[in-house]
DNA sequence: CTTGACCTTCCAGTCACTGGAAGCCCGATA
DNA sequence: TATCGGGCTTCCAGTGACTGGAAGGTCAAG
């Protein structure tokens, strides 16, 4: 576990994972992709240095946000990126949201749409349902 | 085309395809997964007869409600049993329901949480912004 | 010296398709 | 009869973002 001289403070695969609340799995899967690429050690083990973490700790929160790997990716490259502006990344996320927006608004309907067939449908022991009748129905 | 006296009424994966309104490779990969296999003519086409052309419609149906391929099938065999009872059916449906319920809620917290940071960012040529901020913040 | 917990790579699976390549079949035209 | 075009066949690969598992290397501790 040491090169502690020539790997200062840089960590392994399991404890960036410990320490960022992300499966090692996914740190893995992120280099695969280019997201956050550590350094190695001598052994072959993944060294991430603390700005490592920081990136890994970035990404899981925009994550959690639902903004896609891709969006991560400008995110994380704006956010390297002294010469930036807001407007570049709030567009990013203003489009973010008209699409979660846009998702809600197919949901609602499909979920009304379901209300009506669930309402009509008696839900007893016999065998005639208006929830099959639509779907069979087509219409 | 023929093999009219054999297959009578039956139609090609193309034709089932326009008929219901799904793609072809759609019908195909049904058929892979064992939700529509239809009989074979002579030359090892598909031949679609009427009552698969209704059931792929009654899929078609059923997916556009958001019903996974699990559960359509489950709905296609109960639409297929008279001894079903219209109880199944419903709890199938508000079992659905519920998880598009869940997910609306998830997207909802996402897109009010995006607001926020939405508004805080002036957007301008500047570099500063509270939404590459509170990434990195992680909170 | 062995155990056990790490770490490594690589392959496969998820969900519901979708695209594309290589090749067969058929009706219609030259 | 040759051939052309369109549709049919199968099979393989890719999508997004991981996740599980197998086979094997490494390391500190007992």
């Amino acid at each position: 576990m040491p090169d502690t001289l020539h790997d200062a403070g840089a960590v392994t695969v399991g404890e960036a994972a410990d320490a960022v609340g992300l499966p090692a799995k996914t740190l893995r899967y992120y280099e695969e992709i280019g997201l956050v690429v550590p350094d190695r050690r001598g052994n072959g083990y993944r060294a991430y240095r603390p700005g490592e973490v920081h990136r890994l700790r970035f990404l899981k929160r925009a994550r959690s946000l639902g903004f896609s790997i891709d969006d991560c990716r400008v995110l994380l490259s704006l956010y390297g990126d002294p010469g930036r502006t807001s407007s570049e990344v709030k567009a990013i996320a203003q489009q973010h949201r008209e699409a979660i927006e846009h998702k809600v608004a197919e949901l609602l309907s499909l979920r009304d749409e379901l209300d009506r067939l669930i309402d009509a449908c008696h839900g007893d022991h016999r065998p005639d349902c208006p929830i099959l009748d639509n779907l069979a129905g087509g219409r």
